[in-house]
DNA sequence: TAACGATATATCGTTTAATGATATAAGGAG
DNA sequence: CTCCTTATATCATTAAACGATATATCGTTA
């Protein structure tokens, strides 16, 4: 998305959604690729470049941490307990957009 | 969201959820914005530049499609039959974005 | 009847998000 | 020793959304 400035407006886009979703557990950058293509069946995947840029943006709005940083340059991040309330926020407002479609579809 | 392609990859941004949301029943543009703020009570709101330019795209993926123009240049719009399928899918992916968070969430 | 707020459509230029391509390097399997 | 997987990172581009702005009509009310 674009122009969305997700992180002022209380939103989480897709890609940083699914970010935060797979540091509930601390991991590093390459496992949370892997773990968010696990996790959605190939369906939704992310490239390093959405990545890094996403893990840059989701720290300074520190939403995610340095969790910790090995000799061998791997870095490990965890969701902050800003972030998990941040979460729990948007999957309220997700959910509230699904009832919205919901109400205006009836019977359809 | 930004370069997304999401009418491509089958995902709807927000604001393309929400107009495809509101055109299920047919209505002009002006009443699209301010049906969108009675359904969300203010929470989410888009603008004429975001409103017409994500109008043009979903006309030319036949999301949605002209119902009818009167003289005083009101263009009355209604979501196509693809377009409803494209929203119930929406809705599943939407609802299993959830379940993906809820589940790595656990008891938090 | 003039002014004003609400209704209504539309475009331009900018900002932000996401991505493709690419570069680099280490480790393990064959 | 070669190749694939793991792993981090940046640059330039594309796409989405938006702020600002322009224009015009309609109804109310002062």
């Amino acid at each position: 998305m674009p122009r969305n400035d997700s992180l002022e407006t209380g939103e989480l886009t897709d890609t940083s959604y699914y970010i935060l979703v797979s540091l509930i557990e601390a991991k590093h950058g390459y496992l949370i690729m892997k773990t968010i293509e696990d996790m959605t069946n190939q369906q939704f995947s992310i490239g390093p470049a959405s990545m890094y840029t996403t893990i840059k943006k989701l720290l300074a709005a520190e939403l995610i941490m340095l969790f910790s940083e090995s000799k061998d340059k791997k870095k490990t991040y965890v969701a902050t307990e800003k972030g998990i309330q941040f979460l729990k926020k948007e999957i309220q407002r997700r959910k509230e957009m699904i009832k919205h479609a919901e109400n205006a579809l009836g019977g359809l």
